[in-house]
DNA sequence: ATCTTTCCCACCTAGGTGTGAACC
DNA sequence: ATGGTTCACACCTAGGTGGGAAAG
């Protein structure tokens, strides 16, 4: 009996104690994601990123407004791509995509830190915080600024706030992490889904080019020299 | 007798304040400019610079290396652009440039902070820092990142480097600056002298259509509609 | 008249798209 | 055979040049 509450007590103890733990590293701040229309109509049909070695963007890009920072606090953003579902996926034109086989062995370095961290609470909610210069890649001796990614394997985008104004601290500092199940895609190196590719040909400017809409010339062309 | 050791001891004292002040304030650190013969090159005719109500960039541009910073500490990095010449300029094609009339009013906000301050100082040293994205201009409602300069007037950039981690403080915080005189140029709303147009078409890759040495494919034509 | 400023333009640099063949 | 990856390419966006006419 003695034994027993005591081992309930030291229980409760802990449990307290990870929870002052866990409101001490939580800063109480929101995140809005932008071009939630646009993220909703790819998720529909299962959003793919291409991937490629010198590093592609992504497209709809990451674009969030932040509130609630202490103005004169220093924060590091950054963006991590965590594995939703631990296995590798299969396209199929019937069946779309599904899982298939185990999840290949995941490059650890995958962390984006925001350029203009660190920076003060009233800077960061001051404007639109946008990853547009975040590239996925398969390369695996990537540059700054890429995430290395795997092929075939579904993501979901993280952002992280962290209360610190030196980057190399941003994992050790009372942080704050948010995800928009509507920003998952699944990194291919070619689009699966032609739903998909019309969709990112529609909307996304540097594709103009293959919009059949009358506003393109001519017809794409392939002449191999 | 007495009184004039009391004030000349006062004077020591004073003048000892200030130099320990004065190195309070100074930071050993060391800068030097990139691109070193072509900013002689252009300094030998006299430098100009154009400036638009958009804002044009400098060229040649302004990069540096910085050395000699604590690693751990925060600095902010800025440039100021000062008249050297308390005068109005003209250029004539014989005589060249020479001042005429009175120094017009200056805008009293010529300060553009490199875009990654604050940063350590680990990360300032690890990289060529340069202020390409700098304009000048003569608006008088400029946006963020531009200078507002007046035309026909003698400038000096000088570049300051702030111990603070918060870019407001940058004024009230230990600093260094430095001045290269090569860099010094006058401000136009277009080009004076031709030699100064020809060094900048042969060597500003956005010139490139503008050179004569059998890269252009045609010449420059104007059709007025 | 003369000098300075403004504007549109052709011509560049720089680099972000998906294509479709070739490759593995 | 099959399915995923790579590459050169045409076509875009975005924006930095000085020229030269026109305007101030």
């Amino acid at each position: 009996m003695d034994l027993m509450q005591q081992q309930h007590q030291r229980q409760q103890q802990q449990q307290h104690h990870r929870e002052l733990y866990y409101k001490a590293n939580q800063l109480q701040c929101k995140i809005k994601l932008q071009n939630d229309d646009l993220w909703a109509n790819f998720h529909k049909l299962e959003t793919e990123m291409i991937i490629t070695k010198s590093g592609r963007r992504m497209f709809p890009t990451l674009r969030v407004q932040l509130e609630n920072l202490d103005p004169n606090e220093h924060y590091c953003v950054y963006v991590e791509m965590a594995t939703v579902t631990k296995s590798r996926f299969k396209y199929s034109a019937s069946g779309g995509w599904a899982p298939a086989g185990a999840e290949e062995a995941q490059s650890p370095h995958k962390m984006y830190v925001h350029p203009i961290s660190p920076a003060l609470g009233s800077t960061w909610m001051s404007q639109i915080i946008s990853f547009g210069r975040l590239k996925l890649t398969n390369c695996t001796t990537p540059p700054v600024g890429h995430m290395v990614l795997s092929s075939m394997h579904k993501y979901e985008p993280r952002i992280i706030i962290a209360k610190t104004s030196d980057p190399m601290y941003v994992r050790w500092s009372p942080s704050t992490t948010v995800a928009f199940p509507q920003t998952q895609f699944i990194a291919v190196t070619a689009y699966q889904n032609d739903r998909i590719t019309k969709m990112k040909i529609d909307n996304n400017p540097f594709a103009k080019g293959f919009r059949e809409n009358g506003q393109s010339k001519c017809k794409r062309k392939r002449i191999r020299t």
